[in-house]
DNA sequence: TATATTTGTTATACTATATTAACAAATATT
DNA sequence: AATATTTGTTAATATAGTATAACAAATATA
């Protein structure tokens, strides 16, 4: 147990950088070129912020500039941002789909986690969403009678999920 | 989209300060009392950050500390570190019994996503955990189905999932 | 062309987290 | 009681991410 929740700041990559390269692979799609200030106003951040954040990406090899000061992804660049769009994909369809959260706090959640999973959870959920999601009879019915079951927690000893103060209790 | 990425810092409380009221509550477990010393040992950091994080925590109103410098949770604490509990219970039973990670790995995810992810969330998935899990005839059928279930993917127009480049070509 | 605007960088500062070192206060041992 | 250890705090650093302000360089407009 100790030490595991340390893993949390041993990706490679933080929150904020990971947003940076979103920010361009969104920017490339719309405009086919990438400049400082775009993705400063696409993350509504300050340019001196976008500046130094690239600098770093640069160093790391996942960005490269070239003599306008144009951003450009590298392989290592090309790769991640597809993985993490990826499984951003699932995330959210996973989210939306099988639980019910509406699109919007689909993606939220999605977003806030993305990049924090790995890629054999990414691609566990793939598989589960596909059958989940399929025409098979047995999906099917799984979806119909998910839909109509409600977990009612009455405290009592033998509540297999609730080992603590019951979930439906809680108030966050 | 725009801004939606910055939700990942309004969490009330951080990672780490999260961890130390987890730490709280299985010092708190063992002992039945809470030392500073102890939450250090635990979470592996100096006595320093500890002292640092916990007044945080008094100032924001989950933790306080009697005469003799030990702590304790306050109601909105407890209420808090409830909810933390079941939510990373019930993210690590999904990704256990559901995706199949194994026990460490299931841990793992949960612990880096369990305090991000909402109430909303949390509920719906033990929800979907519950019925999963249950006896269900559809229930049992659809997990021995999943089983025998795997995604191939052609990198086809008609995959319904990945619309960037196949989650499966991905390396991270 | 001359001026104005846009863009990117640097300097400085703040918050959060963590470290080590030094020190004070409390506790335990001899 | 005297000394040693443990515990908690503070001070000085470090890193990551953010901001603003000032400035330089490039681009656009009058």
């Amino acid at each position: 147990m100790k030490e595991l929740w340390k893993k949390f700041d041993e990706v490679e990559l933080t929150h904020s950088s990971i947003h940076h390269l979103m920010a361009m692979h969104f920017l490339y799609g719309k405009y086919g070129y990438i400049r400082g200030v775009d993705i400063a106003g696409y993350l509504n951040i300050s340019r001196s912020s976008v500046s130094i954040t690239m600098k770093k990406l640069i160093t790391k090899g996942y960005v490269f500039e070239d003599e306008n000061k144009f951003f450009h992804f590298s392989d290592k660049g090309k790769i991640l941002i597809d993985s993490v769009l990826n499984k951003r994909k699932i995330i959210q369809i996973f989210f939306n789909k099988v639980l019910k959260l509406d699109e919007n706090r689909a993606e939220e959640e999605a977003c806030k986690v993305e990049h924090l999973l790995s890629k054999e959870t990414g691609e566990k959920l793939l598989t589960f969403v596909g059958y989940y999601l399929s025409d098979s009879k047995n999906a099917k019915n799984f979806r119909k009678e998910l839909e109509a079951f409600s977990v009612v927690c009455d405290n009592t000893e033998d509540c297999t999920i609730c080992e603590n103060k019951c979930y439906f209790s809680s108030s966050e």
